[in-house]
DNA sequence: CGCACTGTTGATAATGATTACTAAAAACTC
DNA sequence: GAGTTTTTAGTAATCATTATCAACAGTGCG
């Protein structure tokens, strides 16, 4: 965190992205903070969101419906669940075979990877049936 | 391909997806076929992007800035190139092992999966220098 | 052919997420 | 504490996507 100010809105929002494991979009952010800093504007939180993830606080991707949030900025992957919606972290696939592999087929020098796994979590295999609408989205 | 009318203004959506290897955007869609059908609508250009993904004949996909189309309805990886933000189609990874391993530790039944690289194409490489403004994204 | 029926289109309005703008407040420097 | 810089709240603007709807095309059937 080189040279950057926590102002209290800004330590707030990290605080939200941070305390939760949905990874929250900024709508949600916007949500919980307002809780503590009932002031506090939408654009800020958008703004603030981007400062942190510009200095690798936080992790920001995009998604379906728009961009996420993730307070673990260590590199991991992410298993989403088709029945319930709900991301969860998932310990990321060492990948130097793989990249080397891929450099020697295409000249493509790989810097990062990044693996999305979807399917269905422990509960909603137990419940059987089908996807919640709520989980329901495109790819 | 199920019944499905493929109808003028449909047909040339699909080709225009078809005939590039850009993964296209909507937008970039829409302005290929208004070169052949000046009067299609943009909603026509999306609805039926969206009717050919639902029927499995073209894949879609969200990215940072929006939803892209594929041609390439097989599975397969991507590769993103941060220097020119191309994106290349790379050999899809097997996972049968992967799946298994990820069910084992954590319960999750895993239908899918995709691969996301990150790095430089062989013409950037050989450019060396920094990226251009132009392929600069977020993740 | 004449007609009802169904799905598709183009045009445009509506929505929703994100970004840009700006004056005022806060934080920092000396 | 005056002056400078950064950040904020509030709001307007932008942009991608979706919804709406009247007109139209294709099909089957008398």
């Amino acid at each position: 965190m080189r040279g950057l100010r926590l102002t209290r809105p800004r330590r707030l929002i990290l605080e939200a992205v941070r305390d939760t494991d949905v990874h929250p979009t900024a709508a949600f952010v916007y949500r919980r903070v307002r809780r503590r800093l009932p002031r506090v504007s939408l654009a800020t939180v958008y703004r603030n969101l981007r400062v942190l993830a510009a200095e690798g606080v936080l992790a920001e991707r995009a998604d379906a419906g728009g961009w996420r949030f993730d307070g673990n900025a260590e590199p991991h992957d992410h298993f989403t669940c088709i029945g319930c919606g709900r991301i969860h972290d998932v310990p990321v696939r060492r990948g130097r075979a793989v990249r080397a592999r891929l450099a020697a087929q295409t000249g493509f020098e790989v810097l990062n990877h990044r693996t999305e796994y979807f399917g269905r979590c422990g509960d909603c295999r137990r419940q059987g049936g089908r996807p919640s609408p709520k989980g329901q989205r495109r790819s």
